[in-house]
DNA sequence: CCCATGACCACAA
DNA sequence: ATTGTGGCCATGG
């Protein structure tokens, strides 16, 4: 099987962490731009992010926030509220875009098979 | 082909 | 502590 595509794993790596968030938590792109070693490259997480919506696997990128906790990306959404009215919906705290306990609701990005 | 932008983060001054 | 710049890789014009 001639899997190549790097990039593409890079993509996958990223959805699978995201996909793998618990409900009520979020995580930040440096964290798992970290995660694949590549913490200089988080921006290519939030662009991997921005594919998200092409992809048919679920992600709740809205559970994916920069590292202060703020709702960098909600424009990106369906809606500009959508990120935040959906975080809140899981029990995260959200004020003004903001994560309020943030740490208390950071998730730290683990491949769980 | 070259330039500019992007859901960011880290480091230096 | 704050501000500014660089770096990361890819996409778009």
């Amino acid at each position: 099987m001639s899997e190549k595509a790097d990039k593409n794993d890079f993509f996958e790596l990223v959805f699978a962490v995201v996909a793998q968030i618990p409900e009520g938590k979020v995580t930040s792109y440096g964290a798992i731009a970290n995660f694949l070693k590549d913490k200089r490259a988080a921006r290519m997480v939030g662009w991997a992010m921005n594919a998200s919506h092409k992809q048919k696997r679920a992600i709740p990128a809205h559970r994916v926030v920069n590292q202060q906790g703020l709702l960098t990306g909600k424009m990106h959404f369906e809606t500009p509220t959508a990120m935040q009215e959906r975080l809140q919906a899981e029990g995260v705290v959200v004020i003004n875009d903001q994560i309020q306990n943030f740490e208390n609701v950071f998730w730290q990005p683990k491949i769980e098979a």
